[in-house]
RNA sequence: CCGCCCUUAGCUCAGUCUGGCAGAGCAGUCGACUGUAGAUCGACUUGUCCCCCGUUCAAUUCGGGGAGGGCGGACCA
């Protein structure tokens, strides 16, 4: 693979990249990083996502997952930290006695949608924020961090992530600090997550450069639409394909699907077809086929989504038909993560007792 | 440590001041219309009225206690 291939594998599917100039830098070995601080000895450039365990995982955080086989493809080092901390420190999302227990769902989740994605889950070193980030090192920084940063500067970093309310938690404005000093202390080159973190990321670039440090370069992936038009709500559950929906279930929502005829805009259906199905499929060497009836055009197959896309904003292809293959695809996506957790019941039961106790 | 205020449908809240088993908007569900969904139109659902005790024929509404949350004051050698 040269270098063009390699960095257009990390950079694919993705909705932002800060710095382009830096990436190049760092996968031309050139990093100017020379104090031997990073990459673990072995050379390879890191790339970290820190997930904070806190509600079911599902189709959202799988697009966002799936590119970690590309950056293990691409040859980088992967770090997946398990932000049990920050689970209960934005606003007790999680409760702490819960902690073990959705760290340990979260990391089960992630191997799965990590092996569907056509990578090997054992490449993949996790971390629990619980391990580091109680290091006297990393308690000191993090009060260095907190005498130097103003409330609302930290508030606006962490504003699309962080739970707003009425009356916010002092944890809330812990979290984004944290996230800043977990780059380093994971020796990662590269901090991934989805374009709602960059806030954060880009208050950890200003912190770095204040530190001396160099700032991590950031790749953001994008949010996708909900399936009944605007963002995806978490609580809505309407809104989204789960990791552990039947075929039926999946058959279901996307029908209800907001997906206007020609219309890319807000199109869920199509967004999972962009940075889900079609990556996945393409990692199989697979197409995607499409059974339509004779008197509406007859069955079709798509090689790659842009001839999709083409297709459906021509209006050659129907909503109606593209929701029912992509139904029939993404329960195939899901089904060995669906199969993992059947065969583990306790991992859902155990970290939801209330959904699946 | 002291004082004041808040707690009603999934969400935002109204109401009970002058006690009689509770309402609006949004959301949601279901039809009609489009070969999907949405929009539109029509119909519909939803509640331990924070908990306990007391007064009363009857308490979400009154009284007492408690829990959770908010605000202010005091203390500052």
């Amino acid at each position: 693979m040269d270098r063009a291939e390699r960095r257009e594998l990390v950079a694919r599917n993705t909705a932002e990249v800060v710095t382009p100039e830096e990436l190049d830098a760092l996968l031309a070995g050139d990093s100017g990083d020379d104090s031997g601080d990073s990459d673990g000895g072995d050379g390879e450039p890191t790339v970290y996502i820190g997930y904070a365990p806190t509600g079911e995982m599902h189709i959202g955080h799988f697009t966002t997952i799936r590119k970690l086989a590309d950056f293990l493809h691409a040859g980088l080092s992967v770090t997946v930290l398990i932000a049990d901390l920050h689970a209960h420190l934005d606003d007790e999302k999680s409760p702490f006695e819960l902690l073990d227990a959705r760290s340990a769902y979260y990391r089960a989740a992630i191997e799965g949608m990590v092996e569907a994605s056509g990578a090997d889950p054992e490449e993949i070193e996790f971390v629990r924020g619980s391990e580091f980030e109680l290091d006297p090192g990393y308690a000191l920084d993090l009060l260095r961090l907190a005498a130097d940063t103003t409330i609302s500067r930290v508030q606006r970093a962490g504003s699309e992530v962080v739970r707003e309310s009425e009356n916010p938690k002092l944890g809330g404005l812990l979290y984004p600090l944290m996230q800043t000093l977990d780059v380093g202390a994971l020796d990662a080159d590269v901090a991934y997550g989805g374009i709602d973190q960059r806030g954060i990321y880009m208050l950890g670039r200003e912190l770095a450069a204040d530190r001396g440090e160099d700032p991590p370069i950031c790749v953001f992936a994008p949010l996708l639409s909900g399936l009944s038009g605007g963002k995806m709500s978490a609580s809505e559950a309407g809104s989204k394909v789960s990791l552990t929906d039947s075929p039926d279930a999946i058959a279901e929502k996307l029908r209800g699907a907001y997906c206007p005829a020609g219309e890319i805009e807000d199109n869920g259906v199509l967004e999972y077809l962009e940075y889900l199905v079609f990556p996945v499929l393409g990692e199989r060497s697979e197409t995607f086929g499409i059974e339509r009836p004779e008197e509406y055009g007859g069955d079709v197959t798509y090689g790659s989504y842009d001839a999709l896309e083409a297709d459906f904003v021509a209006e050659e292809l129907h909503p109606q038909d593209l929701k029912e293959a992509t139904a029939t695809h993404l329960a195939e996506v899901l089904a060995p993560i669906r199969q993992r957790f059947a065969g583990r019941p306790e991992l859902l039961a155990e970290a939801y007792p209330e959904a699946h106790g």
